[in-house]
RNA sequence: GGGCCCAUAGCUCAGGUGGUAGAGCACUGUGCUGAUAACGCAGGGGUCAGUAGUUCGAAUCUACUUGGGCCCA
């Protein structure tokens, strides 16, 4: 007996018990040995940061990285399933701050950098679990016993040997740079990091400023009332400023304006008002070299500063003046421009953001809350000209939200230039999914800058860069290399993980000037954490044939957006620097996922979904589904609608299944009754028993079923998730719409005779052996895409009783003990019949227009009609119609099938539909016999509804009373036996019962007819 | 300024290698009542963003334009 199906499926009540039934059986591990030995399937998972719980985001990437495995999984090969958490790194010190109520790194620094250390690793350990647990209710098979930790020595150690890789090929250096920096973080933000959300739209003051043009005199220069008119969106940097820059190929002006005289671009000549006029036009070529008096020439770092104009080609007349304030300390392209021309670098900010002391009155002050005071000085020493909002994109903070500025500082880089084309070179031997992926990955790499890998940050990389005072430095490889360089600290640092500050104690003796040396006060950026993991994770250093087993990866999948300049990045950068080739083959990348509204999602939008109340609402197994079934390129817009209509469509397999189950027990049938050996074998073979069938809709569904598999194998095969879960939607279509509507009848009485090749028998032993093969190996190919109903539908259909514990079904046949534990499903070739497909598909258009046709005809499907006439195009397809005769007779409801030629013009009397390629007509004219018999079927449907309103079995039997007019009486008795046939009605008779167990008034297409019924007990 | 992606029915989206537009939802009508707090069928609705080109033929290929998104500078 398979257990009674209830009538809609629960996942609150399904997916936890199956959890628990793998939990209890070890089915996953059970998975792994019998894969273990195998050919491989290498998967890398990129690591998720472990910092708060997951959001559903990462359920749709994770529900891929399941996806490939169960599926590879299913075709035997063996696997490392190993889960990878990111733990290192600001946005984890940030969390961390925020918890500890701190403001700023001296909140850090009096806390004690050791125990905030502990604190990150705390969290991280906590939040590793709660996505775990969250994992495992996605229905995510990991060894979640074995995840990786970016924390974890080998994997710091293995960016040690890494960065001293790169130091040996002379690639580590110490810059000055102008860098994007965090003054709340105190640190510099690198490239990769302004990301999507690393730009924001903001309006600031900008300013028109005027700074007089020096002309010679007896005494040297001497301020003119000859002015450059210049523009600027941050005003705090005017302090800094050293140069004003043209574009040498635009027109400029002299405009006169009042007693002053102005220089700007020609275009923008209106900037000055309308009483201005032009004395002289010039090229900007001939401003270069001309001397002004600085903005801020009073503050101390600008005594001795020459302030010049200098050409630049970047300088445009699209805005401002066209000319353009360089400051070399406050701007990269300023920095840039400023090496160019020798130009004086002041720097004016410190690490919090506040102007140094040197700044006299505007020390201590916050540089963006400056502008005001700027702005009163300007106008003061009457150089101000304007003010005006100015919005425009500007860098934040992509974990705090600060706005940024520019900072000189120092940092550590490793150079690209000369790795730039090696690694486009791995990158190009990877397959991008989707394709422009290479596009965009080149893209990043052709114009990437030095990586700058420090950050003057506590959680982090410990980078191994020992620096002395006289300017020598080295890069250290390993924790031995360090014991064996050691000059003293070791014992304070040894037994820690290489993090700070323990790590900081260690000193090592200058290779040049002999002084003990400390390491770098810096951490390393993150990406170095998550880029080396495809070696730190294989035992690289420690047992490379394990490496050389697993390396290098064929697949990646994770989300597209950022990840360019991030992991991808990462990871190929290094695996290139270490083995000169990408670490994998394939990367399916994915869009960003998006509230149900297209908007990002946001809490206080009411768009966003939590996970934890995803799995409740939705169920784990619908909510993979809708994964799956999204084109990865495309964004998400992700809702619970979309589970609502997944919902809807798996109703549909489960009515299948439910039937099923219903008519099986009846009929006590089992698959060993059908067959005779054991029904699931482990070879995967799909229905490869059943080519003696001749019943052409069994071999339909079967062709059907085995043109699935075969499509789903190869999509799954070519990393394309998505059309497999449309296929399985049109096919459950087909199960139920088709096979199993047309199919009905088979499974009805009579009831199996039990026996041997009694011709109903053998009929219905088909019907139930194509259907159950059909959900069994459906439960199989969903299997990786919805784990848990998949388990439920197998479960039940092929190991019966087993899961409720009653025993009457004792491992008596070799069938696997989970659905994963199963091969995935092969096609049989043999089983295929494309034109078998397409003549079902022919006939299943004919009866679409033959209701068409009736529909217009106001004639209802359940009153017979004598012939349906239809016309082809095509002559060979009246042959394939007549095979499939009884089927288009019966769903339309007429006695005759005719043809007729292409030219035929139809009767009269016959209403009509076509589609370009076929007409079908009905003939609406109705006798006496065939409204008699459409007055019998309308009788056999009331009685119907009266055996569902008395709540009989579908079995029972009754007998069946009626009191009605002549008319109807007649009709009655002309289609007796059907009527019996139908209603299961052992007596039919047109006298009144005595105590009815239900009876009805009804009309009968408009002849009175009362109606009673009672049940007959055998 | 450069690169990449997108634009198909009211909404969400399918539409390898070019051949007279499809699904789901929504809407309207209707049927079924032995899967039934389900389901089926039928119908309305689209100049496939625009323009030009290649072609016997373009939603599909090419160029440009417009609008949206992302990235780089």
């Amino acid at each position: 007996m398979f257990a009674p199906v209830p009538r809609q499926p629960d996942h609150r009540e399904i997916e936890p018990r199956i959890l628990k039934f793998w939990a209890e059986r070890g089915i996953f591990g059970k998975l792994v040995e019998h894969n273990r030995g195998r050919p491989k399937f290498r998967f890398l998972d990129g690591p998720i940061t472990a910092n708060n719980p997951m959001g559903v985001h990462h359920a749709w990437g994770r529900t891929y990285k399941d996806l490939f495995q169960r599926y590879h999984a299913m075709l035997g090969e063996d696997q490392r399933y190993q889960n990878g958490f990111d733990c290192q790194g600001l946005w984890v010190e940030v969390e961390v701050e925020k918890e500890l109520g701190f403001k700023s790194k001296r909140d850090i620094e009096a806390f004690g950098v050791d125990r905030f250390v502990e604190k990150c690793k705390e969290r991280v350990l906590k939040y590793s679990q709660v996505q775990t647990g969250q994992s495992i209710r996605l229905g995510q098979w990991m060894d979640w016993g074995d995840s990786y930790y970016t924390m974890s020595e080998e994997n710091n150690y293995s960016i040690w040997h890494f960065l001293k890789k790169c130091h040996e090929r002379g690639l580590i250096y110490e810059g000055t740079d102008v860098m994007p920096w965090c003054s709340r973080c105190g640190t510099a933000i690198s490239d990769q990091e302004i990301a999507t959300e690393g730009y924001r739209e903001l309006t600031h003051k900008a300013v028109f400023f005027r700074l007089p043009v020096l002309r010679p005199s007896d005494l040297g220069l001497r301020p003119s009332n000859e002015y450059l008119l210049v523009w600027t969106t941050t005003p705090w940097t005017l302090t800094s400023n050293v140069a004003a820059a043209v574009h040498p190929e635009l027109d400029y002006v002299r405009a006169r304006k009042g007693e002053d005289t102005y220089i700007l671009a020609r275009p923008l000549l209106q900037t000055l008002g309308r009483d201005a006029t032009v004395v002289e036009e010039l090229k900007g070529e001939k401003l270069v070299g001309l001397r002004y008096q600085g903005p801020f020439d009073e503050l101390t770092p600008q005594q001795g500063v020459e302030h010049r104009v200098v050409p630049w080609d970047e300088v445009s007349a699209a805005e401002g003046t066209g000319i353009v304030h360089i400051a070399p300390g406050c701007g990269k392209e300023d920095f840039l421009l400023g090496k160019e021309h020798g130009l004086a670098v002041i720097a004016p900010l410190n690490e919090d953001g506040t102007f140094t002391d040197a700044y006299g009155w505007l020390k201590g002050m916050d540089a963006q809350a400056a502008a005001q005071s700027v702005f009163d000085s300007l106008e003061k020493k009457g150089l101000l000209f304007r003010i005006e909002d100015y919005t425009h994109r500007y860098p934040v903070c992509w974990r705090c939200g600060q706005e940024l500025v520019f900072r000189l500082v120092d940092e550590w880089f490793i150079a690209m230039d000369s790795l730039r084309e090696e690694i486009k070179e791995s990158a190009r031997q990877v397959r991008w999914i989707p394709e422009f992926g290479l596009a965009r990955e080149l893209d990043w790499l052709s114009n990437m800058s030095d990586w700058c890998i420090s950050k003057k940050r506590y959680w982090g990389l410990a980078l191994p860069i020992f620096r002395c005072e006289c300017g020598w430095f080295d890069v250290i490889g390993s924790r031995e290399e360090l014991r064996s360089r050691v000059v003293s600290g070791w014992e304070r640092f040894d037994g820690q993980t290489p993090h700070r500050p323990w790590v900081d104690l260690v000193r090592i003796k200058c290779g040049k000037c002999g002084k003990p040396v400390a390491r770098i006060k810096d951490v390393g950026n993150p990406w170095l954490d998550a880029g080396i993991v495809p070696f730190s994770t294989t035992h690289y250093l420690t047992d490379h044939s394990y490496w050389q087993e697993w390396f290098p990866f064929e697949f990646i999948t994770e989300s597209f957006p950022g990840q360019f300049r991030n992991w991808f990045y990462s990871i190929l950068a290094m695996s290139t620097v270490l083995e000169k080739c990408s670490p994998f083959k394939t990367i399916l990348g994915y869009a960003t996922m998006k509230g149900a509204d297209g908007r990002d999602m946001h809490k206080s939008w009411g768009n966003a979904i939590d996970t934890d109340e995803a799995f409740d609402k939705m169920g784990a197994d619908v909510m993979r589904w809708v994964f799956c079934r999204q084109n990865p390129a495309q964004n998400l817009n992700f809702g619970y609608a979309l589970g609502d209509d997944v919902r809807r469509k798996f109703l549909t397999l489960w009515n299948v299944y439910s039937f099923f189950v219903t008519y099986a027990n009846i009929d006590k049938w089992t698959p060993e009754m059908a067959g005779g050996e054991p029904r699931m074998s482990n070879s995967g073979a799909v229905g490869n028993r059943h080519s003696s069938l001749d019943n052409l809709l069994d071999r339909w569904i079967l062709s059907r079923l085995n043109s699935l598999v075969k499509l789903i194998r190869e999509r799954l095969d070519d990393y394309d998730p998505a059309s497999a879960p449309r296929a399985v939607e049109e096919f459950i279509d087909d199960l139920s719409v088709w096979y199993v509507r047309r199919s009905r009848r088979r499974f009805w009485k009579p009831a199996l005779s039990g026996v041997e090749g009694s011709a109903s028998d053998t009929e219905k032993q088909a019907a139930y052996r194509t259907l159950y093969d059909c959900l069994v190996t459906l439960a199989k190919v969903i299997a990786p895409f919805m784990p848990f109903v998949a388990e439920e539908l197998f479960q039940n259909l092929a190991r019966p009783g087993d899961m409720t514990g009653s025993s009457d079904n004792p491992d008596r046949v070799p069938t696997p003990e989970s659905v994963h534990l199963t091969a995935y499903p092969e096609p049989d070739a043999l089983l295929i019949d494309p034109a078998l497909e397409k003549e079902v598909s022919l006939v299943r258009a004919v009866v679409s227009l033959g209701r068409a046709a009736r529909e217009k005809s106001k004639l209802k499907v359940r009153q017979p009609l004598q012939s349906v006439l239809v016309r082809l195009n095509e002559p060979g397809d009246k042959d394939a119609l007549l095979r499939h005769a009884d089927t288009i007779r019966e769903e339309l409801n007429v006695h005759d099938l005719l043809f007729s030629d292409r030219d035929a013009q139809f009767p009269a009397d016959y209403a009509v539909e076509e589609d370009p390629e076929h007409a079908v007509g009905v003939c609406t004219r109705l006798t006496a016999e065939l409204e008699n018999e459409g007055l019998a079927r309308e009788l056999v449907h009331k009685v119907q509804g009266l055996r569902k309103a008395a709540g009989f079995e579908v079995t029972d039997r009754i007998r069946l009373h009626y009191q009605s007019s002549p008319r109807l009486a007649a009709a009655v008795r002309a289609f007796e036996d059907y009527i019996r046939r139908e209603t299961l009605a052992v007596a039919v008779s047109d006298d009144a019962l005595a105590e009815p167990d239900i009876r009805e008034s009804a009309k009968v297409n408009r002849e009175p007819a009362d109606l009673a019924l009672k049940r007959v007990r055998e």
